[in-house]
This record gives C-alpha cells, structure tokens and sequence, in this order.
DNA sequence: ACATTAATTATGT
DNA sequence: ACATAATTAATGT
C-alpha cells in the first residue's frame, strides 16, 4: 500500500537537510495530536529534535514483550497490533491502535519492560524518544499528563468490556463486538458501509475474540449471506452496523 | 455450542 | 508455481 500523507512525505524526502543527519521533522506533525495540541511551537520543537522517526513494515514488531522499555511511541500514521503469546505459542490480540496515539509508553504503568508485543498492522510510522524523557514530558507539557491517562484509561476500559464479554457472551456476539469496535476505532466509509482500514484475516479475529478462524470463517460466511457484511481476502466491510448491534447483545442463554 | 481435523478451493505475489 | 487465506464438511467434546 501507499502511504500518501503528508506526514509521509515529510519524513522520507529529505529536502536539503542541513546541519542534522536526519530530515528535520516538521511540526504540523504534533500540532494536532492530543497530547501535543495545547503547546507552543518551541516545545513542539524541542520535543521533535529529540525525536526519532521510523517507518514499519507491515508485520514488522515495534518492541516486543518483555524487552527493556527504553523508548516509547507516538504512532503518526497506520496501525499497531498489541498481541501477547502464551507458552503454547497462541497469539491473543490485545487491542488496535491507530494512527495519532501513544504506544509503550510502559514508564507510565511503573514497569521497565513491555507488557506486550507491538507489531505494525499496516505499514506504518512511528516517532519515539528515549524512556528516561517521560517524566519531563509529563512534567514540562501541559495536557500532556491529562491525555495519555485518558488513554490510558480508554484502554483499560475496553479490556475490562472485552473480559466481561470473553467471560458472558458466545463466540458470535462476541465477534459481532469486536468488528463493531474495530470499525468505530478504524473504520473507514466507503461507499456499500464501513471498512476495516487496515488487512484483517480470520484468524486475527479468532485471536481477537478467543475463537478459531474456523468458526470466524463460518460466522461471516452467514452474515454476508445475510448482508450484513462483505468480506473478501484480509477485508471485511460492515454494510448492516445496527444489525451487528442486534446480533451483539443476543440472548444470554440456551 | 463450540473446537478440531482434514480436505478443498481461492487469492495474491 | 508457490505460499497464504478462506471455505466447507465431518467428527469430537
């Protein structure tokens, strides 16, 4: 895929750089992010100088679970899959994040390694500073602190849901809430309803909702016989969202 | 109400 | 042509 932002542009073009190895990076990147937004130029400045920036493969792993945590990450453009193996080596999703949020950013949590594994779903480009610059974020740039606990705790908050649903709810309306959340966070319109904006195969899915891609397989196979859905190969579109809410909260027992 | 196994077909480089 | 993704049926818990 293409990345035709002008974020992209800014970051591979290397103009006439002058004195710096690097490009210098452009502050229209941060100005519009949350936990940037409420700051003046020269901080965005000296934030960016301090800065790397690098581009990420689709597959390719960000950081890894366990490792030292010394960086963390603003993603600035695609998508990021946190995913956590077990022993067996099963994959269990943890959560998507898109493009504009922070990741790793394990200082905040009191931990020096990281709790997961970061892994591009989609080409993607990220900046990252260096682990021991955090407390002076949070201490120097106001909102700073306030926005990352609130995503913090937005993401605390869909992990609980999705405990509940894992531990309440059968397999298909449990798939029906992860593809509703995943087009609310990541959807993109287009024209016959919502599609996932990033590749999505069954068995990301099933890893989503602790299922099989068989079972996944099937599931959407009926909804789009249904046309609640169309799915080709890693793209699935949601043409019915309110039926997928009917289907979601479907009844408890027998 | 599901997973597992296996066989088969489709799809993208 | 090859690997990866998706479907489908049959069988198991």
């Amino acid at each position: 895929m293409e990345l035709a932002c002008n974020l992209c542009q800014n970051l591979v073009m290397d103009g006439q750089a002058p004195r710096k190895t690097l490009p210098r990076l452009d502050e229209s990147l941060l100005i519009h992010l949350p936990p940037f937004s409420r700051l003046a130029k020269r901080q965005i400045r000296t934030i960016l100088d301090q800065a790397t920036s690098r581009r990420y493969d689709e597959g390719a792993a960000v950081f890894h679970e366990g490792d030292p945590a010394d960086r963390f990450f603003m993603l600035l453009d695609g998508y990021v899959r946190v995913i956590r193996i077990t022993e067996t080596g099963e994959q269990v999703t943890a959560l998507h994040i898109p493009a504009g949020q922070l990741l790793g950013f394990a200082r905040a949590i009191g931990r020096d390694t990281y709790p997961a594994t970061a892994v591009a779903a989609t080409e993607s480009i990220a900046l990252s500073w260096p682990t021991r610059l955090w407390d002076t974020f949070l201490a120097d740039y106001d909102g700073f602190a306030t926005e990352t606990y609130k995503t913090l705790g937005y993401r605390m908050g869909e992990m609980n849901t999705r405990i509940v649903e894992l531990a309440t709810q059968q397999v298909e309306q449990r798939v029906a809430n992860a593809l509703l959340r995943l087009i609310n966070q990541t959807g993109r319109k287009v024209d016959g309803g919502i599609e996932i904006d990033f590749p999505i195969t069954r068995q990301d899915l099933s890893e989503l909702t602790a299922t099989t891609l068989h079972t996944v397989s099937r599931l959407l196979s009926g909804w789009e016989k249904r046309g609640l859905v169309e799915s080709r190969r890693k793209r699935i579109k949601v043409c019915n969202p309110h039926a997928l809410v009917v289907l979601s909260q479907g009844q408890a027992s027998d």
